[in-house]
DNA sequence: CAGTGAGCGAGCTTCCGCTTGACTT
């Protein structure tokens, strides 16, 4: 090959400006820039580009006056802006259409017209631009008509940023000072963390109650079905002792029974609304038992784009969403998709809307295919096993949501046995509906069709047997991490991009810990939440959020200033935490746990402390016995003398072994077994036991090489 | 599905909300 070097021309660009996008997302730019052709040129921001400084107040507390600066790894996304803009013939502001878009919005156009526009004394028009959907007609339609940034709306989100900033930054060096450095507090976290420490109180609290249910079964022509004892002389059933139980059980031994009353009725059933990002991690933790960091994940790759074939496409909707609105795109293709598959009568006269709450900023539609023709099966062979789950997972909600009810037919009979009433149901399906896609109640459908003989009121019916069973009232169930983003998003906080975030923040700070599923507090987060409660009560209420919000709207409809609604919330809050600066004691160091080990060097006490690297044992002589190591976690499987300790591999990745490597080798990448937050011993040989969790089953596990105790503990 | 490996921690931290890489193996 001839090394003739040929010099490229310097690049010829055209001389015609083009016309400057900015969205927020870069996966949206590139879509937005095929539809809009090459006069224009489409930016992504990549979120926030504008905020507060990260290491100061950066908060005026006597004016409220902000002080923003570019954010620390947005600089490139800064200058690639400048750039464009410098040789923009107009500038569209394309960020989200709802309060942080518009504040993104806002920052920009400050930023170019101090650091372009007045420097190059250029003018170039900036407007603001709100897409409602990622369409062709859409775009096309709102870049012919740009508006100007809503001022209201960026003061808002401007209250918005400062409370929560100096909620934040106020609170969390109360904590470092009160409790442990490194700590943190938050209008949201916080109220996250009581949510989970009050849930374990009121467990703790708990008293089982006693009580008895009666179930009998009758018969009738050699047609066996059940029965539930509903009613003992006209009152509801109420047994809660083993002696009421029996005496109950002996009347219904000498009783007649007979069919009282008969009713059959046609119930439908309708399909639920395509998901937001709440229910998706809630329905993947439940299914499939993702946690809700993951979930977003997936749904990320899903968003940003697969490979089916040669051709690359994203799969679905913005993944970061509280809206269940369907937009005229989708809603068409899910109709016609729908009546070609299943036919007429799987399809409503008309689509089915959804309404949204109230808080809902709507600036995204619901999480559905972005194409409902990549049926899950089609393309199954281009995605990863979890992201078939949660593809399939969205697009079968998505198409549910568009069909029809489902109906059964439901016969409820009431059998009367001497004063003492009965009642059996059945119920049966006559058309499936919506069901015939989205099929995850299967249990629930198997249940419904419980049948019933032939009966007629009047009609007698023989005893075959009675089965009295002794129950116990439950308390309520420890949070998950998605029963907990559910109560979040109903209460109004925390917003859709925050809730994985959040969470993961609680464990950061070792406020909570995982127990299979459940959410726990631990001794610090407990205490954390101690001191807030008491002294913050209002702000770590749930209805804290939900009063600012309100006055924010008032900002939004200009009602109000917005340092108005600062000021408000900082006045009574700085004169609390001035009083709780002085009130209360210090409890540092009243953390530690204590444990039954004793130190080898000096013969002290060893506790259970909190570093920044996790937990670990302590000698009580501290300083002058200087003695720490890793948190033993119970007896070692393999060796007779070895703890078994955590560790981390190259990867990071968590995993348990012996702390007495390498003379043992015993590892694992189970997860040590813990009931009520103690590891849990085996009975039969004393070693830690660990937890292996299959599909459905869950157990403690012996990994002592000749003891093959294992416990199910599925729920 | 296979595969894992320090030893330190006990002063400089933190918010919420919008969006993705940048690391390493």
């Amino acid at each position: 090959m001839a090394t003739q070097n040929k010099k490229k021309s310097p690049r010829v660009s055209s001389f015609r400006r083009k016309k400057l996008v900015v969205v927020e997302s870069p996966s949206k730019a590139t879509t937005i820039k095929k539809y809009l052709g090459k006069d224009y040129e489409v930016l992504s921001s990549v979120g926030h580009v504008i905020d507060l400084p990260k290491s100061r107040m950066g908060v005026d507390l006597e004016t409220f006056e902000p002080e923003y600066i570019v954010m620390r790894d947005k600089s490139k996304v800064i200058k690639e802006l400048r750039q464009a803009a410098k040789n923009a013939e107009a500038i569209y502001l394309a960020s989200d259409p709802d309060r942080e878009g518009e504040a993104i919005a806002w920052h920009i156009k400050n930023d170019l017209m101090k650091h372009v526009l007045q420097k190059y004394h250029l003018s170039v028009p900036i407007q603001r631009v709100k897409f409602n959907e990622i369409t062709k007609n859409e775009i096309e339609e709102k870049i012919q008509s740009p508006e100007e940034i809503n001022e209201k709306l960026v003061q808002a989100q401007q209250g918005r940023r400062v409370i929560d900033r100096i909620f934040g930054y106020q609170l969390s060096p109360l904590l470092w000072k009160k409790v442990k450095s490194g700590l943190s507090a938050g209008r949201v976290q916080s109220v996250a963390l009581r949510m989970i420490c009050e849930r374990e109180t009121e467990i703790r609290r708990f008293v089982p109650e006693e009580y008895w249910e009666i179930t009998v079964h009758l018969q009738k022509q050699k047609k066996k079905f059940e029965a539930l004892l509903s009613r003992i002389d006209g009152k509801k059933v109420e047994i809660l002792s083993e002696a009421e139980a029996k005496k109950i059980v002996e009347r219904l031994e000498k009783a007649t029974y007979s069919v009282k009353d008969m009713k059959t009725r046609i119930s439908s059933r309708q399909s639920q609304p395509p998901f937001i990002t709440s229910t998706l991690q809630q329905v993947a933790n439940t299914v499939y038992g993702y946690s809700t960091a993951k979930t977003m994940q997936i749904a990320q790759q899903l968003y940003e784009g697969v490979d089916i074939g040669s051709i690359r496409t994203g799969l679905i909707t913005y993944m970061r969403t509280d809206s269940t609105r369907i937009s005229s795109v989708g809603l068409a293709q899910a109709r016609a998709y729908i009546e070609k598959t299943f036919g007429k009568d799987y399809l409503p006269e008309t689509a089915r809307v959804f309404s949204n709450k109230q808080s809902v900023q709507d600036a995204h539609e619901a999480i559905r295919p972005t194409n409902v023709e990549y049926t899950p099966e089609s393309i199954a062979q281009y995605l990863t096993p979890e992201q078939y789950k949660i593809y399939s997972l969205i697009w079968k909600r998505f198409v549910a949501s568009q069909m029809v009810a489902s109906q059964y037919e439901q016969v409820l009979v009431e059998i009367e046995a001497d004063g003492l009433t009965l009642q059996a149901s059945a119920s049966k399906y006559i058309f499936d509906g919506y069901q015939r896609v989205y099929d995850l109640g299967k249990a629930e459908k198997e249940e419904k069709t419980r049948t019933l003989p032939e009966l007629s009121i009047g009609e007698k019916v023989d005893l075959v047997s009675i089965e009295p069973e002794q129950k116990f009232t439950t308390p309520p169930p420890r949070y998950t991490e998605a029963s907990l983003v559910k109560e979040m998003e109903e209460k109004g906080i925390g917003r859709p991009s925050t809730y994985a975030p959040t969470i993961r923040t609680l464990f950061e700070r070792h406020y909570i810990k995982k127990e299979g599923k459940s959410l726990v507090p631990t001794l610090l987060g407990e205490k954390v939440n101690e001191l807030l409660s008491n002294h913050f009560p209002q702000l770590v209420d749930v209805s804290f959020t939900a009063a600012m919000e309100s006055e924010l709207d008032e900002v939004e409809i200009g009602q109000k200033p917005w340092k108005e609604v600062v000021k408000d919330f900082y006045q009574p809050f700085s004169q609390i935490l001035q009083t709780a600066y002085e009130n209360i004691h210090s409890i540092k160091g009243t953390l530690d746990e204590p444990t039954p080990y004793t130190c080898e060097l000096c013969g002290k006490p060893m506790v259970k402390k909190l570093g920044r690297y996790g937990y670990f044992l302590a000698c009580t002589g501290w300083p002058e016995c200087r003695n720490a190591k890793p948190l033993p976690l119970g007896k070692c499987p393999k060796c007779d003398t070895g703890v078994v300790v955590e560790k981390k591999s190259r990867g990071r990745r968590v995993f348990y072994a012996c702390n007495r490597y390498p003379d043992c080798d015993f590892s694992t990448f189970l997860k040590p077994a813990t009931r009520d937050t103690q590891q849990v011993v085996c009975p039969k040989c004393g070693s830690l036991l660990f937890t292996k969790t299959e599909k459905k089953k869950t157990s403690f596990l012996c990994l002592k090489e000749g003891c093959s105790y294992e416990e199910d503990v599925s729920v």
